[in-house]
DNA sequence: CTACATGCAAATTTTTTGCATTACA
DNA sequence: TGTAATGCAAAAAATTTGCATGTAG
């Protein structure tokens, strides 16, 4: 996980604070804006929240970082690095990554798309549990 | 669509508010908050918005309701009445339902539940497009 | 009647913004 | 050096809460 290169890809500078959000996220522990603050704040006492919010926004916009939206939790935050399920327990609201086999999706993609009119984009499919090892 | 079968099954009182919330909601056109508040207020010009969130926090909490959480975008909410897609377009956040072939993604779950070792409660499908007719 | 729901206003929480300063490229 | 990013503080937006009053069952 070469941040540097990422961001450079997008033409967006390389600060420190942008590095060590981006180092943060690839621990893929899908952080809430709080946590991931905290966690931040551990390496740059001096960074601001706003800081955080702004990056984020366009780190989103450029492709780099993923918001995992939920109900009844603030959205919880990823690097993108490629296509996989994210497990989520109904009870602690904790996430988990999910390597699977695409050909499965991607087939119902293709059926789908024959039944609808506008241009699919992608498909994504959220497991959740009834509870986890987090919360039990 | 008997809304106040809905709320005496949950012991829930059938204050007008509440009907009308439902009602609204029922019509599948899955409003944000604001969207269903102005909604209510043509028949009830007096509804508080604080009520209208307590209702979907207590409805949701209930099961008759969902909430359907979009990256970027407000909650949006949606009457519970069968599982079934919502398609999102990424352009204008508009959602749409689609009936589907179930037993796919039933398949899909128990295949899942046997390489997992936490119980499925349920499995979610969004699917996410270009564009729709709605902000082309 | 009584317990729960409502509406209002205020409090809290979350997110965004403007701007002076800093620092990457 | 110029442009874009930062931190701060303030503003705006979203959500929750407390409480007096109303009302469904």
């Amino acid at each position: 996980m070469n941040c540097l290169e990422l961001l450079k890809a997008k033409n967006l500078k390389a600060t420190p604070q942008r590095m060590s959000i981006l180092k943060a996220l690839s621990k893929h522990e899908h952080p809430n804006i709080d946590e991931l603050y905290e966690q931040i704040k551990e390496e740059y006492p001096a960074i601001s929240l706003a800081t955080v919010y702004k990056n984020l926004g366009t780190m989103i916009d450029e492709g780099l970082v993923i918001e995992l939206a939920l109900p009844n939790s603030k959205s919880k935050y990823d690097i993108y690095e490629y296509e996989h399920i994210h497990l989520v327990c109904n009870k602690c609201n904790s996430v988990y990554d999910l390597d699977y086999d695409k050909a499965y999706i991607n087939d119902y993609q293709k059926k789908l798309q024959n039944n609808i009119s506008f241009k699919i984009s992608n498909i994504k499919m959220t497991v959740f549990l009834e509870e986890c090892s987090n919360c039990k």
